[in-house]
DNA sequence: GCTATAGTTGACGTTAACGTAAATCATGGC
DNA sequence: GCCATGATTTACGTTAACGTCAACTATAGC
């Protein structure tokens, strides 16, 4: 099963069906047509788990879809074209480092905050 | 130095003097005034990082102001009250946790697609 | 043939998070 | 006394990311 209708694919992932028709307008999904209806194909899953991905790491839709189409195999592959796909990995890998000692540094005070609630309820919490 | 005009805050982390009012407004800072200017403390200067390590890892601004709030000293300290703050530690640990989890994910997808450069190109970027 | 059930394309509405411009106020320097 | 500088409030503008109709199409079932 590598197709799904808007709904099938909206609801596989908890979003509504306009968001997918708003994504594909930004271009991060590109389903094929049946007559005038969307197709969706494993290739649109995959963008959109990796969409919403994104989104959840605080990504913008166009930086989303940047990140998505560097990351996308049907991408030229000339020598000037890995260059810049590996140097944009490195930029991104960075953004995403600095996020994450955003993430240790609230994760650390949450963990001191915790630790000054009296035992009896840090117990109760287990 | 305790103390910091609108300006000399908003140029230490990066920001318009316009947003902090804005987050002013939404409760997320709260500075003392001389005269009808603002004046600007330690404790607002915490919380603007805490602000914007949230906004970075993707919470609103209202997020972040319920999770700041919460880490305040100035909270009353019964024990409804502790447990209540028990509770959303544990919430906004896991919901740090999920990110997390997307963002271990997507440096692993960075390091799978960057494996396949080969390898001329890899040892360039260092 | 009629209706219920997806699907479609506009197009306008909405919320968050500010930007930006206009009018006003306070102050230090010359 | 005047002006530049930095502050203020008020208010409208803007962008992203959809929500929400409205009007239409296509197909399956009875």
């Amino acid at each position: 099963m590598s197709e799904y209708s808007i709904q099938n694919l909206a609801e596989q992932f908890g979003v509504s069906a306009r968001a997918l028709r708003f994504y594909e307008g930004k271009g991060l999904l590109s389903p094929l047509r049946r007559g005038q209806t969307r197709i969706y194909s494993e290739r649109d899953k995959t963008r959109l788990l990796l969409t919403l991905r994104g989104k959840r790491l605080g990504f913008s839709l166009e930086e989303c879809k940047e990140i998505i189409d560097m990351y996308d195999p049907s991408q030229a592959n000339d020598k000037s074209q890995l260059l810049r796909l590996c140097q944009k990995i490195s930029q991104h890998r960075s953004a995403l480092l600095d996020k994450m000692e955003d993430m240790e540094a609230t994760l650390k005070l949450m963990n001191e905050v915790e630790q000054k609630c009296p035992n009896k309820l840090t117990e109760n919490t287990g």
